[in-house]
DNA sequence: GTCAAACATGAATACTGATTCATGTTTCAG
DNA sequence: CTGAAACATGAATCAGTATTCATGTTTGAC
């Protein structure tokens, strides 16, 4: 478990293995794309350092010189979603006064990224299994984010007063319902009438 | 699913196994238990077949009698949780003659039993990488039955128009969101109250 | 009571797959 | 150019564990 930094101090997640020139650096990212792949499709026990390596192109003690542990990959992916998501939707977001067409925007490109990286929405929801400490992580990360902007919105008045807390995990679980409509049940429905039906329910819910 | 009749003839699911004296039925019943403690527990590659007996106090060979194999039980469990939430829900919401009101009733219902069965919960989950068709089943019905819960509520003029099957994920997902609040992230938030907050949404969006 | 079918046992089998290691090959600073 | 550090290799190790099986024990119909 604990690593010994190399001469630094990080006491919770050092950093070590990291590549020194350009091939290692090239290989270290072959590895974790080829990860990303195969877990993302067989994955987390299903899918052996051996499968990864091979669709890396590299034998399979190279994974042994960029990861010290299966699971160590796993956890970099993880949070690699976590960072990719949080930044594609900061940017789709960017610069939209009205917060309500601000969350309506960013479940747009949620989803849209969902799609375009279904294998790392799939290890997302493994997290909860193989490293629990990422699942948590990333889920309180992005309600933190999605509750501030709904209390952002409340106080400005552009939405209705309510609990922001439960409000956004109620948000969130709907984005996710949505992504798993995509990705795992395939749904052939575009994301715009996706969109469009779930922001009228949010915004208006369903009285008549 | 279709259970066929003790002599039949089903090719897909050989029902085998079944205990013929009131000692076996404990048996298997206790093997059925342990593995819904240990698999929920410890997920279901940790989970040994070992763990698993050991817990339900029988020796390693005697789950074999029972169960063909390790992910047959797995399948089980999961078919079990599909059976006992739609059971519960089903008995929650008879005789409440106003649908909006059935569903807040059913979320009430769903939520006191996740947090009754948060092995159960996980197991579900796990699920999608472990039996992709049983949790593909598990949720394609739950949206069935949510979906034609909200057409008929349409029709009855109870609630506004709008995409039922868009509408039956999205509530899905506030549902699971929230169960995933109480049994993952632990929190002390009382049921009552996640219901509440996640009705007034559900009923009038967050618009001002 | 008896005995065949059910049930139970736990040691042995058989295989998978993560991790290590001894041995090359490549890179690049000086 | 050159040699030490980086990088790469893939066969060998090593542990875990699902499943089988030969051998008892219990049950219940008769």
């Amino acid at each position: 478990m604990r690593k010994p930094a190399e001469e630094a101090d990080m006491p919770t997640k050092a950093a070590v293995n990291q590549p020194k020139t350009a091939r290692g650096e090239a290989t270290r990212r072959a590895i974790l794309a080829a990860a990303e792949k195969v877990i993302g499709a067989k994955g987390y026990n299903d899918a052996s350092i051996g499968h990864i390596t091979s669709e890396a192109g590299v034998a399979q003690g190279t994974f042994y010189i960029y990861f010290t542990t299966k699971e160590q990959v796993f956890s970099e992916l993880v949070l690699e979603m976590g960072r990719l998501v949080r930044h594609t939707i900061a940017e789709a977001t960017q610069g939209i006064g009205n917060r309500l067409e601000a969350e309506k925007a960013g479940l747009y490109a949620f989803l849209d990224f969902v799609q375009a990286h279904p294998d790392l929405y799939r290890i997302v929801q493994e997290a909860l299994f193989v490293d629990p400490a990422a699942y948590e992580e990333y889920y309180t990360t992005f309600a933190a984010g999605y509750r501030s902007g709904l209390e952002a919105a409340e106080a400005a008045g552009q939405i209705s007063k309510g609990d922001s807390e439960t409000r956004a995990w109620a948000l969130m679980g709907i984005a996710r319902s949505l992504g798993e409509q995509l990705v795992v049940f395939k749904s052939d429905k575009p994301i715009p009438e996706l969109v469009a039906s779930a922001y009228d329910l949010i915004e208006n819910g369903i009285k008549p």
